[in-house]
DNA sequence: TTAACCCTATTTGTCCAACAAGAAGCTGTC
DNA sequence: GACAGCTTCTTGTTGGACAAATAGGGTTAA
């Protein structure tokens, strides 16, 4: 029923600090500031705002997370959108130990944008998508070391989302990217051999190929389960919190 | 080819918070903490790091707009995690004009996720999904203005989502909210009445409840189409750049 | 011994002042 | 008019100060 945007414990007296950044977010918004426009000093934002300087910078420290602004010294603050990047150093922190329903909704959707979204792919993709694929696939067998292979296989499937030309979707998979590590990293450390991997994909391509429908769907699906199988019955991370 | 994180323009030499940012998570990570272990307080903090006070309390803001960390006044820093609460903060701001191209990626996100997951919907959801998605439909009828008339619709969508029971997704669609709501409310002021969204959403519920693949997939594509069909020549939004 | 109370130290929030380094703009000279 | 040099401005960082409120310890009373 509460539709409020934040949760419900805001009983907490908002500091200055959030004030002066709600300020800031109207100001933006008054004046109509886009993307590449000057933001005031912090020493006018100070006297527009009525703040000291370290509240203000602590204000500005904030847009700077969320990619909102870029600060270059001695310049000034200007107005960009590093969002997605700011998304994906938001999730640089293994603060949490990744819990198992995380693993399985992370695969869930990775299903849902690689399995299912079968008829955009059939329909988007071209030679140079399959060249591409076949390439990076390739490289698979050649590269030593888990998290290498793992990366390489990320980007395998990266390069196949890269087929539906939404860059939305693509921000969104890069941004389950440290998740989908672990899950590959996990997969590859129990039994799987990168030439396992690799045929794997190559009969995935084989059927993009024939726009074989059920055959692209089924594949996929075995593929990403398979690397997800090891999750099923331990807890994944027990290890990580010592 | 080149695979790196940020983009290339690393050329400026990282500030003394960004290093103290980069500790804290390396401490986080070496002390193994996790959710609701306590950090240090800043003074100790200040003498591990070996900087002011004012710096590490720049530092402590990221991992706060990161959703990292909650600070409460006089008890300290406890890890938490709040990221997707903080990326939806993050999108707040309006400072991007939304390009078409975004409205088209968001657009086709929606696609994905509503149209092209037929088989998890309909093997999820019971009857009181059901039952809640007819009961929100039913309040789009009596609700009044163009922007309430889009929440409701964005809760309805969103119910549909929720039926899939997947976090991730569920917080995805939550992100893309603000752009969603444009699209839904460019869609009402332009000649949409409200009777005809309730309708075309009995219609999605209908198709639902007699497990008809086909009729679902067609209507909630036509749906999300209608909606979204004003996009298609004039640029979106050139009145908000004033 | 236990419970209640009070006091002190601690911790975060905010402010002020100062300096360093470098960029931007102005000025004087040729 | 162009260029060199200077001044001013702006951000990055440091140190210190105070207020407010909590946590914890010590004291006292039952």
């Amino acid at each position: 029923m509460n539709t409020s945007n934040s949760d419900v414990e805001d009983l907490e007296p908002r500091s200055v600090v959030d004030d002066v950044v709600a300020q800031m977010r109207d100001l933006i918004s008054e004046r109509g500031l886009t993307v590449g426009d000057q933001l005031p000093t912090e020493k006018e934002l100070c006297e527009i705002f009525g703040a000291s300087r370290n509240t203000v910078r602590e204000a500005m420290r904030i847009l700077k997370a969320y990619g909102v602004v870029k600060v270059r010294p001695k310049v000034g603050a200007t107005i960009v959108d590093n969002r997605m990047s700011s998304a994906m150093d938001m999730f640089s922190f293994n603060v949490m130990d990744i819990s198992r329903d995380t693993f399985s909704d992370i695969q869930g959707f990775r299903c849902l944008l690689e399995v299912s979204s079968v008829e955009e792919i059939f329909d988007s993709i071209t030679d140079e998508d399959i060249a591409d694929l076949r390439e990076i696939n390739a490289k698979l067998l050649k590269t030593g070391g888990v998290e290498r292979a793992a990366e390489q296989d990320f980007l395998f499937h990266t390069r196949l989302i890269r087929v539906l030309r939404n860059k939305a979707i693509l921000d969104v998979y890069g941004l389950m990217k440290p998740v989908i590590l672990k899950i590959i990293q996990k997969g590859k450390t129990r039994h799987t051999f990168e030439n396992n991997t690799y045929h794997e994909h190559e009969a995935v391509i084989d059927a993009i190929v024939a726009r074989d429908r059920i055959a692209y769907q089924y594949r996929m699906k075995t593929h990403l389960e398979a690397g997800y199988a090891h999750f099923s019955e331990t807890s994944p991370f027990a290890e990580n919190s010592k």
